[in-house]
DNA sequence: CATGAATGAGCCTTCATTCAT
DNA sequence: TATGAATGAAGGCTCATTCAT
């Protein structure tokens, strides 16, 4: 049995976390001590280690954190945009979700796990947990949408989803690089335009010959 | 006055810059010493410090060299495709730029670059120079084309770009992640497709609402 | 007033002992941390702290116990082999004893020790008990067998029992360093025919030079 | 092409390996930081790594030292004693080894690694390497002395072994922990005495009993 | 009595960089 | 020009011990 409540753990656990994501935020992931993340969360040097094993852990716990928020994120979405195919619906939230904190905190960290996902088996799998989703239910929604007529058929459906995930990536990387420079609204709009026939308005479509 | 010719030098630099490569590829950036790189080069640890003051100047050169590579990239474009719109054969190049070297070596660094350019202006510098010609003098195609009645007038030229260079941002980082497990091929049909109307074969676009 | 008896108290600290005793053979002294010992008890990291001060304490009780240990080993001397002098019948058991436990695990605590009481006053001190029955009453046997005519009265008594305590500590390392490789009880035979006569067996002895 | 002389280099790695001798002897090695070292070897903390690649290197070093001294002081023993068999000599030897430091610290140090020994593979074998002369050919010389008719055959030439050795250890680690109170010339007039018959001068020796 | 959260000093090691030769 | 010895700051982590609950 605990000397402290549930809660006050946990919460010592977020504190950490929390810090650990504006210190990464600031100096990245390798420009991060853990000295600096105790420093921020106003903790002692052996604290840190009562509730994380290393500083991988860390970066483990955060990654997961920022997971399930994505799973909330995109909960809601059966019941906005009806007028937009389900897995459009999508883009506009993985785009926006850029927006949502002070200062770009989290594009800023998420590109800092980017790169170590290449290097960290588990942050990798993180990564591609993240990706999912996507992978595992959207193809057949894009071929629905081909049998109803509405999509080219002979894409690739697992391509399509490529191409919509490289959008809402290269969003949130671009944003990192120059947060004010870019209307987003106005992006996800031509991304919208796009998948739904309203962007080429010329008489003849240049697709044909993409085979 | 030097002893050995210029050329000599030049080719010093270059070894570095490759070694860098190399080991930032395996291991990253920060995963990366200068004692790596000296060894991967076969160079003694001051050799290096003749060549270049720090760390972060192999960083900057070796930038700077995919900076000019990327500008070869793209100069036979007018050439090819003349069926599609010049700037739509901007991303034709642009995602299949991933395939080219073994191991995706460049492109697992472009990634450590763009975390790296979060933390440092100079990177970040090099970075905006990469997608500067794109920001420069695609808009105005982009526009040519609205005029010519080809691409929707209401949508935002800078934004249509933003949206290109996500596709091939993110087409580079999935690729980075998983690099056997995507069709670029059909992934470049698509993307075309979607710029050319060749997407989207429903009765009535769902553009209409993007307002 | 203490809630628990007198009893719990002891247990628990012999506890404590028991899994110091097990972490010590296995990892050394330095090698173990109170945690470990904790664990291996069984106990709260606090608990500990209630029964002993420090973990200087544990190593001194440790100790303390060993040594009761080894007065009860010697206790029943008297009654064994009385064909042998008095004196002779602890070597016996002496080098014997390092067979008694399972994996040698006294034998390797008691090397840490050896080397820890170079260090540490109170557990040489210990360590000088453990041999004090040795120093105080058997160079006064020797004597006695000196002055019967059975030992050469040209010999140092003290060096005699030097020389035996030697025997007994040598073949404690030499067991605790290759604990398969040692044929104890042949090397029992030789050091009793060394002290009775039994080991030489040339014409004039060699021992008259040694002056 | 180093910079340095070869000698330079040797110099300083000996600096280290004695810096670490003193440091171990006075502290034990896990009292021993690398700053210690380094202090003591009047060194940057940096320099320590540029000669031994880990705390666990130096120690190795150390002690094929030892070994290499341990075998030099082996070497005239053909010459000295020849009242004494050849397997007797090294007795004398290596019981008087012990006096040679001044404040022991060679013997503080060698019992230390022994401790260590039961810890590192490395160490141990270091240990075993000590010893292997002993085993590998003095047990040939026992069989002479037993074929030449001066040793008891009974006895088992691999334990005469074994007890010799014990004698020398047991006689370090008993001037380690205190050496000013023993006589080490008169215990080694004892030994001699042991194995030369000159010990028991009773009327029939007690080994018979020793089957 | 008991718990385990908290502390902070200290340890081994790495690394970018400098500089005498 | 080239070498590699030397520097020292910093990093991740462990651990004996304390103390509020």
């Amino acid at each position: 049995m605990p000397k402290v409540s549930e809660e006050h753990l946990e919460a010592r656990r977020q504190q950490i976390i929390d810090a650990a994501v504006q210190c990464f935020a600031r100096s990245g992931i390798h420009g991060t001590s853990l000295d600096d993340i105790r420093l921020e969360a106003d903790l002692s040097r052996g604290a840190v280690y009562h509730y994380f094993k290393s500083k991988e852990d860390i970066i483990e716990a955060l990654r997961e954190q920022s997971l399930e928020e994505d799973e909330q994120l995109f909960e809601g979405l059966k019941e906005n945009r009806p007028d937009l195919p389900l897995w459009l619906r999508t883009l506009d939230k993985g785009m926006k979700r850029n927006l949502r904190t002070p200062g770009n905190i989290d594009t800023r960290v998420a590109m800092f796990l980017w790169a170590e996902a290449l290097l960290n088996e588990r942050v990798l799998n993180s990564q591609r947990a993240l990706f999912k989703p996507w992978r595992e239910t959207m193809p057949e929604m894009i071929r629905q949408s081909q049998q109803a007529g509405d999509v080219n058929p002979d894409l690739d459906p697992e391509a399509v989803i490529f191409v919509m995930a490289s959008i809402m990536i290269g969003a949130t990387a671009q944003l990192a690089w120059d947060p004010d420079t870019h209307d987003i609204e106005a992006a996800v709009e031509v991304a919208e335009a796009l998948f739904t026939g309203g962007f080429w308005t010329g008489g003849d479509s240049g697709g044909e010959d993409a085979e």
